[in-house]
DNA sequence: GGTGATATTGCAATCGATTGCAATAGGGTT
DNA sequence: AACCCTATTGCAATCGATTGCAATATCACC
């Protein structure tokens, strides 16, 4: 419709274009009942009409919230390239999705980027009115510190039971040792694992292993135990470089994320090592891909869904004065070609 | 050490500390030369001690500046569901890193929450300095829209040339050109194409699909274009629903994407077809994924890392009064298994 | 008609930082 | 000693919306 220099209105112009006052108009528009019916129609019918916004900003700075959420992805200093896990994209989607719903923007940053002092630069700054962590990288002592500055957050990851705040995560030992267990069951004896465990739910995935081990009487070898970035690149170099003597005897793998088990995968059929029959291979996270790769990847499913909401959930609630509390969401164990032998 | 109370400090307060009037504090802060340089250092000293930071929002409400971008994720309105494609992972991760480089903040949404009206959401409500989009969806008026508002905006996808606003993204046309030309070269005679070309960058690789057969004197072929979603799920389902009855004489696919050459590339194996001897397949983005499935994918790499920079630097050049203006960005065959037949 | 209750509306302060302009203090010059 | 210049600093207005409290209007009821 033509280009309009579109000057932004102001709440004051929409009041003295119903000539009424600020006041009135501000309270019309949140539709405070105690303007009339009428008033209040009219002003909204006017900024309607213009398409007034209220300023978020002057909002903020007044009612001292910004309605905004930050969202920080954690993850290795090591990879330190940006974030690369599909896993990622699926919970900060449901994230993104929820805080919308509640009313609630999003902040988004990599901890690559925010270097230092996420309280400071998100919570004193007013950036943001609560914070929610993604991955707690390796026993981040940054976390830790967010707890001690009375900051409303929430952090993804494995609770250890000792931490001063709320953590909300997958049951990983539960889903290793659900994985393991399979593993077991379809007749594997010698069973690495891949993953990093300094990472707190990848150690969690490490000890459901042990359960599972131990449980069938199988004694947990250390040396199959190999520490492995959250990329498909190095679970292949992993697989390739240090399984490589023990090919011969191992004939089963889990893999502490999908895409180490897709690099762990390509490792194996390279060496022409069949799989299921030889090497059977279980994932965890259930991205998308996992259903598509051949063969499909039997893996553990972690409610994605179902953790984005009570994350988004639990810190509204620490931030409408209330208590947040760390919780365990169930998993599933997804079956599929790489793990199923009798198949 | 220990609980503090935390009561955030004003400005005011560390100017009352540091015995000078509010103005010298802001800007001492600032490092307005103007200020004494041992005044200065003492005002920063103070406001470090304390680990005061400047509120943000009464900041950008005095300059009218939020340092914030707004990217906004489109996609289908028939997916419907969360963000989901790795290739969006990548280049929001660029875009991120890039614009935390510039010192601007990222407010992330998708087109799911946010409903219609963007500009005001973002613009007029002073919650972003700009925008930028990602994915056109199907030719979505509200883009062309914000163009008339004088919002300062990018948008990534593919340029139709009639548009009044900059488009920065990947020379699709070309890539796919080099792709369907190199399964010519492998020998393929009856080359399928998935993809959706009611997206517009869809719609250019379509083109480029058609460029390469006329150059090689074959004729398109319309039943062999199939409509196809942005997923493994929908490549897989395509591939065997759509394809069936082509199977014997089909034997080449190029995919408009990566995960839905995955989806593809499933089908033909579970139906025992030879990937590439009997069907040759290439994909584009060249994700993380591509090199690690079985056999591995040849695709069309985009250059996410410049385009990320890009879109953020036209945009800042744009809110700072420069212009932007579109950009098409080179791209490259990466050659490998999934297509090489002689090898 | 007087009085108190109730429904609406407006005044003015406030959130915290920034900045144009004025004020002050030294310093140098003639 | 008078005067101008420069270096620093402070005063006060401003950004735009919200809200406690006061003001006014309306109405019912005795």
């Amino acid at each position: 419709m033509g280009i309009k220099p579109a000057k932004t209105l102001t709440l004051s112009d929409i009041a003295r274009l119903a000539g009424v006052s600020e006041s009135t108009a501000s309270r019309a528009l949140r539709d405070n009942p105690v303007i009339n019916a009428q008033t209040r129609q009219k002003v909204q019918q006017i900024a309607a009409d213009h398409q007034f916004k209220v300023n978020a900003t002057a909002r903020s700075l007044r009612t001292q919230k910004s309605h905004t959420i930050a969202v920080i992805i954690l993850f290795d200093a090591k990879t330190q390239q940006a974030i690369t896990d599909p896993f990622l994209l699926d919970i900060l989607g449901v994230i993104a999705d929820e805080l919308t719903r509640q009313g609630y923007d999003m902040l988004l940053s990599t901890s690559k980027t925010t270097d230092k002092d996420w309280r400071s630069y998100y919570f004193d700054s007013k950036r943001a009115d609560g914070l929610i962590v993604i991955g707690q990288g390796e026993h981040d002592e940054r976390v830790e510190q967010l707890s001690h500055a009375g900051v409303p957050f929430v952090v993804w990851g494995a609770a250890s039971g000792t931490e001063h705040f709320p953590v909300i995560g997958s049951d990983n030992r539960q889903g290793a040792q659900l994985a393991v267990t399979h593993l077991i069951a379809q007749g594997c004896k010698r069973i690495a694992f891949l993953g990093d465990i300094r990472h707190s739910e990848i150690e969690m995935r490490y000890l459901g292993y042990q359960d599972a081990l131990q449980a069938a009487g199988i004694k947990a070898e250390p040396a199959l135990q190999l520490n492995t970035d959250f990329t498909a690149q190095d679970g292949y170099l992993q697989t390739q470089q240090a399984l490589f003597a023990e090919l011969g005897s191992l004939d089963g793998i889990f893999a502490a994320s999908d895409a180490i088990a897709m690099g762990a995968m390509k490792a194996l059929l390279e060496h022409q090592i069949k799989v299921p029959q030889q090497v059977a291979l279980v994932g965890f996270d259930d991205i998308a891909m996992s259903a598509y790769c051949t063969p499909s990847l039997t893996t553990v499913k972690q409610d994605t869904h179902a953790g984005g909401k009570l994350l988004v959930a639990q810190l509204l609630s620490r931030i409408n004065g209330g208590k947040a509390a760390s919780q365990l969401l169930p998993v599933k164990l997804i079956e599929r070609q790489s793990s199923l032998r009798r198949n």
